[in-house]
DNA sequence: CAACGCGTTAAGAGCGCTCTCTCGACTTTT
DNA sequence: AAAAGTCGAGAGAGCGCTCTTAACGCGTTG
């Protein structure tokens, strides 16, 4: 069967056009027999509105646009993508739409698509996530009039945006290790020019010095998030001999983990860990890994929150979200 | 500034709307020097065609869906998602398509969005990954006259699909541990009424029949796919003694690996293990799992890949595919 | 030199929907 | 009881595009 039409709808219902679609977008003047009798041949027939017809009129498609940037196209294996993944679907099945995943594997293919992603009028608006500051991706995307909500501290005035609060987590890590009398807090940090990286390093300093303590240089090494960096960054603060170490991931914090123990030490008696995110892996690590827990899908949901509010009240409305991390204390530090 | 239309740029370059419309089509019959004149219009104002009105009139989107049900959202972290992603993706920048993600958390949504998913003819056509033989969404699909592939065999006749040699990967794990002479052979399952988990149990057991050997049901124990599961089910075939284990994914192999070391058992001396899915995980585990590498990102492409030529030259022209996987030997085994 | 064919372009219709405008029927007001 | 207002529903326009049809010039042919 051919794919039915308002008009046909109309025509089996006894009534015209303007009324069905009348009944299908909820509006007033419609009698309650008539809509009756509507919904019940929509509903026998099984009829759903064409979706190209209707956003070509209403300049709303009911998409919206998950933009990951190539740089993190090697961590996409991350469970941070899948859980923020998760979040924004189920953020944007609140508001019946459906999600579009632009996921990059280089600069080149951002140059290229970026125009069909932006101007084709097919998303109502994008998220932009994994921001680096000066992204090209998001300044472009920022220099058009789609709707736009960070995820991550944007590098870029003006852009709303979700974020967690990665300095007072890393603050909250290094009193942590302070309270608990640790004196050589040694960190591992994230790639250094993006905003989690700067804000999880800062945190941490600031937390250090609170009780009066520097992070030295020797004491820092950085990492790209992922477990074998993790390993490798944990190789050198082992030169220096902390007796402590917070990681900026998980990943990093298991890396250094199975660094320290290699190194025949142990954990937390030799040296203490402490990780940031919070996912399942941290759970099952030997020792069990303390760490700072993310509300990761929280942060996915609340993008698309505010990107349906940008889209019902403009974007004046709209201020940044901090979301606060948890501080779980297992038995690695 | 509102955006330009195809009258607009016709306007600009002396031309009709018609003549702009061949240019952007590349259809014949615009003289050269007349289709260079528009196209420097078009990039001189950066003009893209509205995506609604073009799929109103072509009955064509350029989106193709990807669906995951419900019963794997406590899964999705796994990395397998997370690749079949990126193949999917990539194949479908080969194809000019963009991916929706649609990611169900509860049978009940997936009754709920399939109408919108299936009959808005906002999809040229889906993929459906993770079936379970009989999966209702998959049927309800398959209903349609939506083009669709499965990744994984379907429980349904007459579905294209894209698979990994399941049956033939744990033929050969099988037969790799036959013949470093371990006798005592168990197997950690998948959930049994998934098509990978009955694949791989029974390629496991024919490859155990090569050797005249059989697998008694106390050296069966089964699990989600999960580490969690895996360390659960380990414990089940511990007391029964096997000296070797093939687990149905690295996650189950990493999780058995927990519970035998924690059984003061050595790998791969006392028992040796072997994996399925060829993560990075499995690399860095101790000691390195041997394990099965399956093509994940590649059976995205594939399908998406399917899914073209299905749009293209109709349903009767594609033929299942399935791919290879390939052994890696490492330390456990 | 009229008739024809061909390549190139313009004009027009129409995809399925939303939204404004209008009109008719009915209710309220004075 | 007539004028005015209110509500319900239909007719029509038009969103920006593709595709069919028609027209137009030009060279070729009998």
């Amino acid at each position: 069967m051919a794919r039915l039409t308002l008009e046909d709808v109309g025509a089996l219902a006894g009534v015209s056009r303007s009324t069905v679609s009348r009944v299908i977008n909820n509006a007033a003047s419609v009698r309650p027999e008539v809509r009756a009798r509507v919904e019940a041949v929509i509903s026998q027939t099984g009829y759903v509105p064409n979706a190209a017809a209707r956003s070509l009129v209403s300049n709303r498609t009911g998409v919206i646009g998950l933009v990951i940037p190539s740089h993190v196209s090697n961590l996409f294996e991350d469970p941070y993508f899948a859980r923020l993944i998760q979040g924004v679907t189920s953020g944007a099945k609140q508001i019946s739409s459906t999600l579009t995943l632009f996921l990059f594997e280089s600069e080149e293919e951002e140059r290229e698509v970026s125009p069909r992603v932006v101007e084709s009028g097919f998303l109502d608006g994008v998220i932009v996530t994994a921001t680096r500051p000066g992204n090209s991706l998001m300044r472009k995307i920022a220099a058009t009039d789609l709707p736009l909500v960070a995820i991550g501290r944007p590098g870029i005035d003006g852009i709303p945006y979700v974020d967690v609060d990665n300095r007072a987590g890393a603050f909250r890590a290094a009193r942590f290790l302070r309270e608990k009398n640790y004196v050589r807090c040694g960190f591992i940090g994230g790639p250094e020019n993006t905003s989690t990286g700067e804000d999880r390093l800062a945190g941490f300093i600031d937390g250090l010095a609170e009780f009066g303590t520097a992070l030295p240089n020797n004491l820092r090494a950085f990492g790209d998030f992922s477990e074998g960096s993790g390993y490798t960054a944990m190789s050198e603060l082992l030169d220096h001999s902390p007796d402590a170490v917070f990681a900026a991931s998980d990943g990093m914090a298991l890396g250094a983990i199975r660094r320290i123990q290699d190194a025949g030490l142990s954990i937390p008696q030799d040296i203490a860990v402490i990780g940031f995110d919070g996912f399942t892996k941290a759970e099952t690590a030997q020792p069990p890994l303390t760490t700072l827990r993310q509300p990761v899908s929280a942060t996915g949901s609340k993008a698309v929150e505010m990107l349906h509010q940008i889209l019902r009240d403009g974007s004046d409305s709209v201020q940044p979200e901090i979301l606060p991390v948890e501080l779980i204390h297992r038995a690695s530090a």
